[in-house]
DNA sequence: GACAATTTAGTGTGATCACATATCTCAGAT
DNA sequence: ATCTGAGATATGTGATCACACTAAATTGTC
């Protein structure tokens, strides 16, 4: 050992440094701010906005949008104009067919795996979790409980690639259901009956029945879309909301 | 009518001049490109030298590639390299089940909607042309043909969204499947057999039957599926073909 | 002639600039 | 007070450059 590894022994504790892009924690940062309800739907957006938001040029964020552009999360609205793609009754109601097929099978799939008591507690923990953060009326936590308990449900379903497509999904329906915290008595009323349906959801995963998981998962994801729909019926009429 | 337009008289019969953005034509480009099969699956390509071919600069193709990328079309092998989405067993293997999902659930509702005698007709039209491209050995037209016929099923499925996200699968999956055009024996295997089974699912819309058509479907990804992994792990053996 | 070290060419990434064209602002006329 | 118009501001798009880094090619050495 020479005189430069002697002053600075044991190196190995250094904090690894963030080796990934710029462009990489962009993308990261947009993606979480969809999910956590940080955007409108509809609500216009620049590059140039980001970036200083962000702290950074424009560069990456020109390359995290386009790829956000492709998952259809943000749309052109124009020739030259970005928008976080907007709620349309119609188009939304296709969404939500989609994805009960697709969690569905991804629960069918997860109650059919052989039995998992780690992820029955999991479950049980974050469905804990969401109705902690309703009674404290922490509209932010039971959001990311929610999304918490669903993705280690469908983790657990076995290929990522399914959680994959399932994950673009819900960066579109996401700041969509989100946005539903503006009426915060029915936000609760959501998520309080979702709790209820999460139960049965580990009910059936626990006792390996893959029909009535996946048609809870489906009631919960139903259930939940009624609710929204109903909303933004409500909201269309006075307030904004519903971006154009 | 003044001079200026007597001297030229109905302006209407000029062809509108392509008003779309560089990077969307280089998009649907690649996209294009991935789906005949020009790419080879785990392929290095570089931003330079697809703006080179493509006679662009490298900007519009950092786009493009960005949102291939979010389409798992495109991949990064390292820190500073891309390369078509390989070939991998397993992961295939995964995609053809979402596929299943996916693309049954389309065939499904196709069969459910109301007769429609346009729909079939042009169904039928779409598995003669396969046919005949395979007499002709014509294997970019049965290729063709075949993505034809089934996105002319899923579309009368009803709803963009759904469409949308099969035609991302088919991103990743054509590569793979189009790779199969080297050994020419088995490619026209698969596709008469992919031309057998389309008549059923031709007869399951014809007769409304869903659970047939889902099934004809299935079976006509899942046999494909089949040959295609029995080729990668011939050629996996010799010849090159498979990347990674 | 085989192998290791070094140079060279090529890579994605990020920054900056120019441009055409949208939307917004605000004065001026009716 | 309302509408119209021009000017100002801000937008995405495309091009170009610098940089850190990788992989291949080339040179030098034994």
């Amino acid at each position: 050992m020479n005189t430069f590894e002697a002053n600075y022994k044991n190196p190995r504790t250094l904090t690894p440094v963030d080796v990934t892009t710029v462009q990489e924690r962009v993308y990261q940062s947009l993606r979480l701010g969809l999910l956590k309800g940080e955007f409108l739907p509809g609500e216009q957006v620049s590059i140039r906005g980001l970036a200083e938001a962000l702290g950074t040029s424009a560069m990456p964020v020109r390359d995290a949008v386009a790829r956000l552009i492709a998952e259809r999360a943000i749309e052109q609205s124009g020739p030259r104009m970005l928008r976080i793609a907007p709620y349309l009754a119609s188009d939304h109601e296709n969404y939500i067919r989609v994805r009960m097929q697709l969690e569905g099978y991804a629960a069918e799939r997860a109650a059919s795996a052989p039995r998992n008591p780690v992820l029955i507690e999991a479950l049980k923990r974050h469905n804990e979790s969401i109705r902690e953060a309703l009674e404290a009326k922490d509209l932010d936590a039971a959001l990311a409980g929610n999304q918490a308990f669903h993705f280690e449900l469908y983790r657990a379903g076995g290929y990522p690639q399914l959680l994959d497509i399932i994950s673009t999904l819900w960066l579109r329906t996401g700041p969509i259901v989100a946005s539903a915290r503006r009426d915060e008595a029915l936000f609760e009323r959501i998520f309080n009956n979702g709790v209820r349906i999460h139960n049965d959801v580990i009910g059936a995963v626990a006792q390996r029945d893959r029909v009535a998981a996946r048609r809870a998962i489906n009631l919960d994801i139903r259930s939940s879309h009624l609710s929204i729909r109903r909303f933004y019926k409500l909201a269309s009429g006075g307030a904004d909301g519903a971006g154009g």
